[in-house]
DNA sequence: CAAATATATGAATATATTATCATATAAACA
DNA sequence: TGTTTATATGATAATATATTCATATATTTG
């Protein structure tokens, strides 16, 4: 036995991993990510007020987490709703606000 | 009793949160963050070597992460020995680890 | 002191991300 | 059918981030 590594992080585990921070790293996604875990689903409108963000812009960010996978989309007449696909986004969250760095 | 959120996200939380992760969302930054958590401390050129990254962009990515206070740096006469201030952050790659998104 | 080595820096460029705005589409309803 | 409401889209502009390159600085060593 040689090495003794903590984890296994190839290049394309860090690439991922990088790619999957990114399209979080932002704080209307991190905000849709929360409300979607505690609402189940949620209209446009609905998110845009609880988050205080503008329709077009939210459509934007919606739509770019549902083309990669992040979250469901619902039609039920001239609402759409929303709905986290990727559980595992929510340990993030915890990891998040249980982090406490100093930066 | 009202509400039973399952965490107190505020608009600030949701910033700094997002602040952190955008500060590590990129492959060669975690690539630095999870050597740092298996060495305790290495030079800018065993960096370089481990993670196949050209001198002079290894530095900006050092210099940059130093001052958000993610590391640590220590002069030893040529060499400049970099270590991990801030271990929460092993956490998330922890949970990165662990992430089975589809994405 | 000159040369070699390790690291940092700054400017320029390239690339990616975010935001804004105007407009499109589609459903519901009077 | 015309109007209203909910959402999406696309182009542009604004901003931020990453990369490269040339060079600077500091330390060590012959």
């Amino acid at each position: 036995m040689t090495d003794t590594l903590k984890r296994n992080l190839t290049p394309q585990k860090l690439e991922k991993a990088a790619y999957i921070l990114k399209t979080v790293a932002h704080p209307i996604r991190l905000g849709i990510i929360n409300l979607l875990d505690e609402h189940e689903q949620l209209s446009v409108n609905q998110i845009c007020e609880y988050l205080k963000c503008e329709q077009s812009l939210l459509s934007h960010h919606l739509t770019n987490m549902k083309i990669k996978g992040l979250l469901k989309a619902d039609k039920q007449g001239v609402q759409v709703f929303y709905s986290l696909k990727e559980k595992d986004l929510i340990k993030l969250l915890d990891c998040m606000e249980n982090c406490n760095c100093n930066m």
